[in-house]
DNA sequence: GCTAGTAGCTACGAAAAGCGTAGCGCCTAG
DNA sequence: CTAGGCGCTACGCTTTTCGTAGCTACTAGC
């Protein structure tokens, strides 16, 4: 198994994950976005996941300066080319 | 997010799932295979991890008699149904 | 001003998951 | 009868995840 799988496979493999994507393609960007629409999260588990994803770059964190200032997390490209899997693992469990 | 789907990503989002699963697409079926296959991975979580693909229906164990009698882990029609989630993984982290 | 409320977290201790090493029971080959 | 492979399990430790509490910064309403 290539290097680069055992990473990508490695992200995906810690609880919540798979959710909090899911989230975001629906449209979820904000901390507690999040938290309501993945649901029995703990903000501490959510927090860090986003920093994982964040790190691993399919999640953008940006301060918006409104008012009140807010944060987003906004997939990125390659965020966004990860729903393919998703979509797959979802298409395989309603088979 | 389905609950189907939720407790397929469970499956997922354990550690080395994605690895033993990627193993048993390459022909591995014995326990020492997929150690061997999969690297590094502790026998307890090996162990535990076939426990659950097993009960989650994608692999079942045989206990093969013959001499010496071996067991074997043989993906079923749902495991190999799920080789779509890991190529998409795949090709995503190749890309 | 002065609460009250929301957003986005962090702190803390406990529970659960994962790990590393050792070794057992069963078998066969030499 | 010893040596070695197979398929695990036992044990104790480390890391991850959890649940609850609460903090800081800000604003809307009185």
């Amino acid at each position: 198994m290539p290097e680069e799988v055992r990473r990508a496979a490695g992200l995906l493999e810690r609880r919540w994950t798979v959710s909090i994507l899911w989230a975001s393609y629906e449209g979820a960007s904000r901390f507690n976005e999040f938290r309501q629409s993945v649901g029995e999260i703990p903000p501490t588990t959510l927090a860090q996941r986003l920093v994982e994803l964040e790190d691993a770059g399919l999640l953008e964190r940006a301060v918006i300066d409104a008012r009140p200032p807010r944060v987003e997390y906004r997939l990125t490209e390659e965020g966004l080319r990860l729903k393919l899997v998703v979509d797959a693992l979802s298409a395989w469990a309603l088979a």
